[in-house]
DNA sequence: CGACATGTTGAACCTCATCAACCGACGTGG
DNA sequence: CCACGTCGGTTGATGAGGTTCAACATGTCG
């Protein structure tokens, strides 16, 4: 489970990697200070859950680096990726006692957990921090809507290349203006797929044989090249965009 | 289009039957007052379009009466709604420029609108009011994955079947603590739904036909009975709930 | 090495989409 | 007033896209 966990400095906060893309972005160097008092620096294994179903919430977190699964689940063992949480966002359901969906770790990840009723005694004191937080979930938010229409109707073939191509936008050298800076060239990408094909399947709605097959096409007509299981590389994105089809094609 | 826009008074918000469920009761009498300045009711016709995708942001609204469905749809004509806006939620994606959807009046609509500036003024100023609309928000984003698994994991026969309990618990009689005091009997419901056979398929990622045909299904084995193409009564909302299957079953 | 997890591929089956016909209600114009 | 078109809805026949079941490949760890 969680190794080491450190108390964090107001140095450490300012250092870190994440400080101004995260919610702690709001806050100044006091304020920031307070904040590391209560936060504590844990690691989590590919596997590892970290907020059970139901259970009562007592962390929430900023992702350092590694990604995580929303799930839920049914009765009959059905299962559902409703979100995956990527650094630098924010874990967890603010003012509920109980979390909505088990999350679990899809990679290795480094978080830093903050005690709730801590955490939200900090939001009624900063409105910037709560400001932001709320910008979050709206974001968030956007974001599951986007996916309810891949859910409810793409064909697999689409689903996977959209997957693929969130993936691909979430990757560092994809998304900033510095594209061209790309080895590849301006429009390839190379990544690790954080997910199983199970994982996969589950975020999309399919099955894992429906997943692989699809792949599959897409290697054979040459939109992406397999490396290895889990790596992939993307020769031309917008190939791979138009094959995701449909719902935002405006974006560049 | 929009009928007798009137400035309302602070009588008239205190007045107001969802003042208390909306996101103004955040605010006494004094800040009330102050939303009613701004805030003027509109009647919208079912089908009338409320907020256009990708255009600028101008308004935002409490719904009073009626049902408003976001929509996404992509170049080749798919369709998704991606949520329902019953009375008395919020409708609009506050902080940001445009709007993320369409929204479409699935009913006749009352709302109370309020211009986007005026709003956002009022929200920076009263961290209340903003900590509601944050709550309000949660709870969308909370339902949002709950349609998530809905979409990706449910049956046609379990859309269908979901669609209608989600609808009957949003109905005024259910739901509220006074269940016995149902005329049908405390497990039964009776509404009219908001929704036309084709919105039904796009809320649920089929077509037309296989909502008709399910609903038929239903009807066949008694679990609902169809008064007209709208009306529909629930004999026993238990057996309803179990055929919608899994997900939160332990919701009572 | 064998055991196990992860992933791929094939064949058969089934659910749901598609295409099409039909019904009733409604509104309009001749 | 009735003929007509339109709209929302139902039902049937057919077929495609995905699931299911099963075999096999690959990689890893004890």
């Amino acid at each position: 489970m969680a190794h080491d966990p450190v108390h964090i400095g107001k140095n450490t906060c300012a250092n870190c990697a994440i400080r101004h893309r995260a919610v702690c972005g709001a806050l100044n160097d006091e304020e920031l200070a307070e904040l590391g008092r209560i936060g504590r620096v844990r690691h989590f294994k590919a596997g590892d859950i970290i907020l059970a179903d139901e259970e009562a919430t007592t962390f929430f977190a900023n992702i350092i680096s590694g990604v995580i699964k929303l799930e839920k689940s049914s009765a009959d063992g059905r299962q559902q990726i409703v979100g995956l949480v990527f650094a630098p966002d924010f874990l967890g359901r603010a003012f509920s006692k109980s979390n909505p969906y088990f999350a679990q770790a899809a990679t290795d990840v480094e978080a830093c957990t903050f005690p709730n009723t801590g955490f939200e005694q900090l939001l009624k004191k900063h409105p910037d921090l709560e400001h932001r937080l709320f910008e979050n979930t709206l974001n968030e938010l956007d974001s599951a809507r986007e996916w309810m229409f891949v859910l409810g109707r793409k064909s697999a073939q689409e689903k996977v290349a959209s997957f693929l191509y969130l993936i691909a936008k979430r990757q560092p050298l994809i998304g900033c203006s510095h594209a061209e800076h790309n080895p590849l060239g301006p429009h390839a990408a190379n990544f690790e797929l954080p997910l199983t094909r199970a994982d996969i399947a589950d975020f999309l709605g399919l099955t894992i044989e429906t997943v692989s097959r699809q792949l599959s096409n897409l290697k054979r007509q040459g939109t992406i090249r397999l490396l290895s299981g889990r790596e992939v590389l993307v020769p031309d994105l917008r190939q791979l965009q138009s094959i995701a089809g449909a719902s935002d094609e405006a974006v560049a």
